[in-house]
DNA sequence: CTTGGAAAGTCAACAAGACTGACATAACCT
DNA sequence: AGGTTATGTCAGTCTTGTTGACTTTCCAAG
């Protein structure tokens, strides 16, 4: 993290990289990029009549099976109505499973079928490719700083569920 | 495709950055972080009865005063139709004004009045701090790899219509 | 044990903002 | 004069977000 000394002291301050036209740049630069990223997997989508909405689910269900519509709400940032009509025609399209808890029966715990795998790695294997190519053409010390960045950037709270959400109940 | 041989030969050749596992974060990354970028506007908009598409609108004016709407939609990705929604409203509530062109009198060339200017560096005060906030805190290496990345992510035919922007006709 | 509240999830109705398609108007150009 | 271009508009649909009202289940205090 504290690499900012190689750069010859010349503006030691990191305050030099922040005028108010580089953020601007950098702002624009990441309206521009998220679209990239979202392009090819919307594309897939859209002809299934799904949309991004599916596509977060299915990604977050496969990150963490088992979890629960709760902790995925949590995630997600929507109201467990929006979340709910995206989850039930993805259960009723036999992409998601829905089990009922164990402990509590009031939960529903989250997990891919075979066929929502299979589209879940189609729609990241998308995702993935461009990125690789991003990163290729970087360079890895460019790569290491971009996460570096995304990671200061995320909201800490929300970052918290996340990483929360790893250790899920079954 | 074939990048699972990596975890032998350490870190000499940039594949190694490459792991399915890592692009998988990076993809959550950029989730996140995107959220975290546009949450700021989002809440001072929604006081405004605004939302996310006026925030766009009024971002690329504000960079490129006198562009043309048709200019505008290449840049937004976006139909007429649903530019002209959100212009108009913003138009009519006296943000942005709509010029007749000089040479081409079909043309309506955009300009935000000084209260539309105004919204604007509110909007962009608060992503700017937001981002000021993670470049410094990530330092300026990481801050040039970032800007790297996002540049390789971005589509570029995308990218040329935005740079052919700047020289805008008066 | 029962009852009342809290929590998880579902259903219904509505709004924003994207889309398509059709059409109008004005201006430009050959 | 006729065809193209730039813009605006109306109507209708789709996705995805919202709030409000409701059921089922759990838990804990009386």
């Amino acid at each position: 993290m504290a690499e900012s000394l190689s750069m010859s002291r010349q503006s030691s301050e990191a305050l030099l990289y922040l005028t108010d036209e580089q953020l601007r740049q950098s702002i624009e630069a990441m309206f521009f990029a998220y679209r990239g990223f979202t392009d090819d997997p919307d594309r897939i989508l859209s002809g299934l009549s799904y949309g991004r909405a599916h596509h977060r689910a299915i990604h977050f269900i496969n990150c963490a099976p088992g979890t629960t519509v709760n902790n995925l709400l949590s995630i997600l940032g929507v109201t467990k109505q929006s979340l709910n009509r995206v989850l039930r025609t993805l259960v009723h399209d036999g992409l998601v499973e829905a089990r009922i808890g164990q402990k509590d029966r009031r939960e529903r715990h989250l997990f891919l079928t075979d066929e929502g795998a299979q589209l879940e790695h189609r729609l990241s294997g998308a995702q993935r490719a461009r990125m690789r190519a991003a990163f290729r053409q970087a360079g890895p010390e460019a790569v290491a700083g971009f996460r570096t960045v995304l990671e200061a950037m995320m909201d800490d709270t929300l970052l918290r569920h996340y990483k929360g959400l790893r250790d899920y109940p079954t």
